[in-house]
DNA sequence: TTCTTCATGTAATTAGTTACATGATTGA
DNA sequence: TCAATCATGTAACTAATTACATGAAGAA
């Protein structure tokens, strides 16, 4: 029947927002920006496009509101939209990825100077820095003002504090890099492999090995996107 | 002059592995997949597509090999390639950027029940225990048999020690995380806020930014990508 | 000798971004 | 009263993914 409407992760975090409340378009790309593009970053111009498949969907309703001659629209999740949220909520879930382009940098940092490498390095920490006044910043104003929707409080303490666990961590990280790369000749090529650290590496995630009676939470796979094989190399050919 | 030839980062991932050597199509895709996915993921089509532009901007050249009566190509970089290689080192990059949906259903988590907020958490708890294997599994081989490149290891072992930081860092947060929630209330909504950790958080925070002496690592702002300010909205409107 | 895996691509489609355009509101 | 900012979108474009197709090599 004509087109095939897809609902994609990015489909959902809209439906999930509108299953706190309603909201206007502005709204919820201010939703969008302050939180989600934390852990699901897209431009503000999905935000416009995706209510639109929902409501096509019969997963949410748009209103028409005024405001002086100009039109704007509000949206609210309907029945069958709560129930596709709860149905999502159930099943597995991607993993974490990353995208980092200075990362990226340091990894070819060898044909570059050293001193390019200490560079990107120090805009990471300053990005960790930077990170944590934000971490106090959204923390003390939780504290003394509390928030916009308490009853969620306790649940994004918890997101909070993994990107405060996570900016923090770069930030050491990062540190102990710098710390090493000052100590290597001007040409990175020849710096000398720290076997030490390889074997520290090695027991650290052993231990964690060790620890684990291992059962597994999920009957499934803990699976991403479906994706055709062949369209990926294998993990470790 | 017809079509404007962009050069993006995911291009300048496969001059950086040219820089290394030549490798064929094949070669770069595994590598693209065993290392670079990891910062900078993308399918393996794109394999096909982007040196081809390097080709045409002369930061890269073609040659063709027969293998059998199937043809394919052999890239390597040309004195261009390299030098826009080091320009783009020398610029900043972006800073991390993660996507994860694991994360993305536990901030909805109340709008299903606390048993699939417990499934999640476990399940990243088996993701990173399944990191933490793969962790010891190349240290031990680097150790033992050595690596391709060994003039890249001490580098590497900069770029591999934060993953692992990353996936411990993971698993030991959603521990955390799962024991808080077990002791939730079967409504996600019902549960209090712990200020206890969000005054801990923010203290955490306070102390990395009393250490800063705040030297600035580059004149210029550590920019991502240019953008229409109106595309996006402000941080923290 | 056929099955499987390694290897080499192209085509079709979609998700996402960038750029543009303009009305409403506020405050200097 | 006009400049800045808040607010509401659409259009054009491109980066990226998914799906398809098939040859070569080695193992059973």
């Amino acid at each position: 029947m004509g087109k095939r409407t897809q609902i994609t992760t990015t489909s959902h975090m809209l439906l999930g927002l509108l299953a706190i409340k309603p909201w206007t378009t502005y709204e919820l790309a201010q939703q969008m920006d302050r939180t989600i593009r934390r852990f699901w970053p897209r431009a503000r111009s999905k935000v416009y496009e995706e209510p639109k498949k929902l409501a096509a969907l019969g997963y949410a309703e748009a209103t028409d509101e005024k405001v002086g001659r100009r039109s704007r629209t509000l949206y609210s999740i309907t029945p069958e939209g709560r129930r596709a949220l709860e149905v999502w909520l159930g099943e597995p879930g991607a993993p974490p990825v990353v995208e980092w382009e200075q990362l990226a940098k340091l990894f070819f940092a060898e044909f570059s100077t050293k001193d390019d490498m200490l560079a990107t390095l120090a805009d990471i920490q300053q990005w960790a820095r930077d990170e944590s006044a934000v971490h106090v910043e959204v923390g003390m104003q939780v504290l003394a003002a509390g928030s916009a929707f308490p009853r969620r409080d306790a649940k994004n303490l918890l997101i909070g504090r993994f990107f405060s666990d996570f900016s923090n961590m770069i930030g050491d990280w990062a540190a102990w890099a710098t710390e090493v790369v000052e100590a290597w000749p001007e040409d990175i090529s020849e710096a000398p492999l720290d076997r030490g650290t390889v074997r520290s590496v090695i027991e650290r995630n052993l231990a964690r090995q060790a620890d684990t009676i291992s059962l597994p939470a999920r009957p499934g796979p803990v699976a991403g996107r479906d994706t055709d094989d062949r369209s990926r190399l294998s993990t470790r050919p």
